[in-house]
DNA sequence: AGCTCATGGCGAG
DNA sequence: TCGCCCTGAGCTG
């Protein structure tokens, strides 16, 4: 579930259901008690994403940070809320609306500075408007690593994960294997501009779609396909499949302990 | 019932 | 680079 796409959704979900809303929280779970405690019939002002961070704003009492991880999940629902289920960590409720997340690698309650840190070590985010791609070009076009990593590291670019990744490199022919200094800045701007396009599709649709209207099924004449993942895409998860474009094997390798796929005839070295 | 895997990220070594 | 944390779906038996 959670690219960066999934947390800015979340963020403009989170607004359009309790901004400006004093809430009922707590934690179900147990392991955000406290926190819940002091958030308990407050108003919550903002909630906004920074990458894959999501920040819940409760005025002069700080923000929630949350972060997915992996697993997390954040449901919402109409209505009064059901009794929680046990995994529950946070609920937050008005009469009319509830929020469950489950899951997450951090939930807790930060204060203005504390955000500031965060914001401070991610790198920019496609989908934050004054963010912008120089910052990230700048530590790209010094690096030996390969481009495949840097995609994937959150102090370089905010918000990229696996499946963008995999996307955004197939789109543009990119060998996941060359290093960043390697790319060239023309290579850079073309896939800055492309995330911001796909991430904000994303958002619309809270799905990854990344087939170009003419590679989808249709406009290619073969039978429909539907990908695992709920989206439409190129090279993810389609291990020893036959690439959408050229039909060599799309490649899977290990890559900092994600997985990595690629076509090795359209993404040549 | 138990195993495996997943769109993340951290700290130890 | 490895192990670990968080949960649930989709297998296997």
């Amino acid at each position: 579930m959670p690219e960066g796409h999934t947390i800015h959704r979340l963020a403009l979900d989170h607004r359009a259901r309790f901004e400006g809303e004093r809430l009922r929280v707590s934690s179900p779970q147990g392991k955000f008690s406290d926190g819940a405690a002091l958030l308990d019939r407050q108003v919550m002002t903002t909630a906004e994403a920074h990458g894959k961070h999501l920040f819940l704003g409760f005025g002069g009492t700080g923000w929630v940070h949350v972060h997915l991880g992996l697993f997390g999940k954040l449901d919402f629902g109409a209505g009064a809320a059901p009794p929680p289920a046990e995994t529950v960590r946070l609920r937050l409720a008005t009469p009319t609306a509830y929020a469950d997340l489950r899951g997450p690698t951090t939930c807790a309650l930060i204060t203005d500075e504390e955000k500031r840190a965060i914001h401070d070590r991610l790198g920019p985010d496609p989908l934050r408007p004054d963010d912008d791609g120089e910052r990230a070009w700048k530590r790209i076009s010094r690096s030996r690593t390969t481009v495949a990593a840097l995609l994937m590291d959150q102090k370089v670019i905010a918000g990229v994960g696996n499946v963008y990744r995999a996307e955004v490199l197939f789109r543009h022919g990119i060998d996941p294997y060359r290093a960043g200094r390697d790319l060239t800045r023309s290579e850079w701007d073309l896939i800055w501009s492309d995330l911001i396009e796909l991430m904000r599709e994303g958002v619309r649709n809270n799905r990854i779609d990344t087939v170009r209207p003419e590679h989808t099924p249709e406009a290619m004449g073969r039978p429909p396909r539907v990908d695992d993942h709920g989206g439409e895409v190129y090279v993810y998860r389609r291990a020893r499949q036959a690439c959408h474009i050229c039909g060599d094997e799309i490649r899977t390798a290990d890559l900092a302990a994600r997985n990595l796929f690629w076509c090795p005839t359209c993404q040549r070295p």
